[in-house]
DNA sequence: CTGAAAGCGCTTACAG
DNA sequence: CTGAAAGCGCTTACAG
């Protein structure tokens, strides 16, 4: 082919903006250069900010990033991964809640790390939660803590649903424990698996309309902190004077919010970015080698706004 | 093929968990039956709630999405649409930030919708803004309106930038003027592209800083309503005592946000149901007739709260 | 170093 | 009605 000939394809293909089909490439060379990520919801703050956090990290290294909310149901996770493997996807990202099944591809969990499944990203559930039970228990002198948190067992029959709902509910019973307080059954609630607000908004208002009420709240999720908050309200109970409240995890604009919501400062798009460079360890590799990484635990920092009784 | 055969190849398929390959079926069939999404921000209440919307739509009608944030920047969303084609998406929905090219295949706009390029839906931003400010100035008695929105011009060039900002500000003059209030220009502000909280912080305190300062102000836009009170809040103004705020749109949560902002119910899901159902009509037609489609237009309803008055 | 051929896994039009 | 062949648009190993 004469130099010019070169040229002038060259010139026609910028013209007519042509772009090589990238399905009969993936088709040829085995590997889609796709990465499916599987999230409970998107419109909750904290998934769409680790989607953020791997989207960035994956796209730089020149893969592409397909998206499914399974709005937290099992089945609906099960067939998202299925639909995910039939477009060859080379990985996985999943925050499960309990449809993940193996489609042969690397996967890297975030959140909800099964024990057994393979490398992942999770928060330091129990020293979190520790965190806010010594801060409300120690600082504060609170000696009847309520926990409202995710449910610690499996939905609808799913594996490895809720780790995150154990692990929490398992650090507060120890937390409690190690300050010497009493727990009584009734102040260990747990929401649907969902975590939604209306169920935590109720749960606060029969914790309000106990004989003996706590003086002091942990929310095991930001939704659910929300809704403890608005149970309150409803049983007129003023917020940190009447009873304190603390949160597992931050909620937007958690400093605007009346009061301002003590919790754990997370870091969501750093655990999106690490769960990234993980599958893309696992991706280069592809020996396995990843399948033996150990989970990777992301601290916390406790955030001192006025919900818990700091700076009234 | 007997039918005892027949019967052993779906059982060994069904234990093997065969999936036909999504890859090779679409390179024959030229189609993917693959949707490109392609937003400013997931991490954004608004665009995830659209997303959660359509997806839901296109999902049950056997379509899967691809969806890619842009971080608001024109070059980005230019190579997101392009990588999108590469793909051959059978169509797109985009809320463009400027850089939207045309691949060929339908596309449906969401929230800026340029005026010339297709079918798509839009927010009643004229009716809406209308509101915010008859209900101050009619109700409340305001006559200092101030305004911070999305700036009216396109960023970095891009031709279709911020119709939502354009239509917005000058809904707040025509409005203003019908009140017959007077609009000195120092009131008339508006935001970076990004429209970040921060930068509205800024603008907050420099108008508590005026010799004049207004007496309410309507936000154009959720994050500048969040900055805007931390602005007053800097300021030491008490919300809606010293100064009134009306918003656009609805912060998360924004009942419990200290005041509760009064803002404009959109209906997001709503908005992201019908593009994907634009879009379904688009690819079932195929005729081009979808082109000529109007833009539908979402109504928009005032939720009155505190932070305009209500109710103090 | 260049160019023609085979093949990725499907679907579909066509021959038997 | 069944079965073999061609082809979607690439990449890659191979022959010239």
């Amino acid at each position: 082919v004469s130099l010019v000939a070169r040229d002038r394809v060259w010139a026609a293909a910028e013209r007519l903006r042509f772009e090589p089909n990238h399905l009969a490439r993936s088709l040829r060379r085995g590997s889609t250069l796709a990465i499916g990520m599987v999230v409970p919801d998107v419109a909750v703050a904290f998934y769409a900010s680790v989607l953020k956090g791997a989207q960035e990290t994956l796209t730089a290294a020149g893969y592409h990033v397909l998206v499914v909310s399974t709005e937290r149901a099992a089945d609906r996770e099960r067939a998202a991964v299925r639909t995910l493997a039939a477009h060859r996807v080379d990985g996985l990202i999943v925050a499960t809640s309990g449809g993940y099944e193996d489609i042969g591809v690397p996967v890297v969990f975030v959140d909800n790390v099964p024990a057994p499944a393979g490398p992942g990203v999770a928060l330091c559930n129990a020293e979190g939660t520790a965190l806010l039970v010594d801060h409300l228990a120690g600082e504060h002198g609170h000696r009847a803590i309520a926990y409202v948190g995710p449910p610690p067992g499996a939905a609808d029959g799913a594996p490895f649903a809720h780790l995150v709902g154990r692990e929490r509910l398992d650090a507060f019973r120890a937390a409690i424990g190690r300050a010497g307080l009493a727990l009584p059954p009734e102040y260990e609630r747990t929401s649907d698996a969902a975590c939604s607000a209306p169920v935590a908004r109720e749960i606060a208002a029969s914790l309000a309309a106990l004989e003996q009420p706590p003086t002091a709240i942990v929310a095991g999720a930001d939704t659910l902190a929300i809704g403890v908050l608005q149970g309150l309200r409803d049983s007129g109970l003023r917020v940190p004077d009447d009873i304190a409240l603390a949160s597992f995890d931050e909620p937007a604009y958690a400093d605007l919010l009346d009061p301002p919501v003590t919790s754990l400062d997370r870091h969501d798009t750093e655990i999106g970015r690490r769960a990234a460079e993980l599958l893309l360890g696992a991706l280069r590799s592809n020996n396995g080698a990843a399948k033996l990484a150990p989970v990777q635990r992301i601290p916390l920092t406790l955030r001192r706004r006025r919900s818990c009784g700091c700076g009234t």
